[in-house]
DNA sequence: TGCTTATATAAGCACATAGTTATATAATGA
DNA sequence: TCATTATATAACTATGTGCTTATATAAGCA
């Protein structure tokens, strides 16, 4: 087999975290590129907390870490996750958000930081 | 691709029931074979109006089957369903519950119509 | 230092979920 | 027909979840 096989609960856990429609479409958008909070509270048009502790669920499971640049922390997949395989797998059927990514930088939201 | 890209709202809805470990293990099991309530009964150590919730939800979601045979009502896996690749990608990741059959034959509560 | 911006955390509420107990339905066989 | 067995459904309850509002923390800048 190509891959470890799961714990049970590790598995149940995961899928439960990404049951979430907020929280399935962010582990896809991060699979695209790293982002911060404001990126994703423009995307999903909902307030900060809600986005905020989201991403706390995602980073206690250890499914994404993040990176403090200045003002804005960045959020990104965590590689090193046992989950990362399995939620690859799970991120291929859900349909691209590449749209969301364009549409903030049309509207000159997209937060770069170098 | 070899699969069709899902729908975000039925990978959402999929993986959300199968977040429960009692679901999860019961695919797993139905993937090696179809099961009658009473045997997943056993299984889990669980009251029947337990189980037989839980395969409501999995059947209302179109996951599972069901074929009544006298006294009790087979469940196997629904190999029409759209989340069916989706299902049998996330089962692999789910430890084998051979085991839990093999007891259930050695206890003498397999349950075998034809 | 104080102000502003980005993010996190805490508390409260509304709703969903999983289990329990009690009861209903359905099939079988005496 | 009645009794038994397997399963489903309903009502209730306890716990979990996601959102909101309010507040705290932390970084950058005047």
């Amino acid at each position: 087999m190509s891959f470890e096989m799961g714990d049970l609960d590790e598995v149940s856990q995961t899928l439960k975290l990404l049951g979430d429609k907020t929280r399935l479409t962010i582990m896809k958008l991060l699979e695209k590129r790293e982002c911060c909070v404001c990126e994703l509270v423009e995307i999903f048009k909902t307030s900060q907390p809600s986005v905020s502790q989201h991403l706390r669920k995602l980073k206690d499971a250890g499914l994404v870490k993040e990176n403090r640049k200045g003002h804005w922390i960045f959020y990104s997949v965590n590689p090193d996750s046992s989950q990362h395989e399995l939620i690859q797998k799970l991120i291929a059927f859900v349909p691209s958000q590449d749209h969301e990514l364009e549409e903030l930088d049309k509207k000159g939201l997209r937060i770069s930081c170098n």
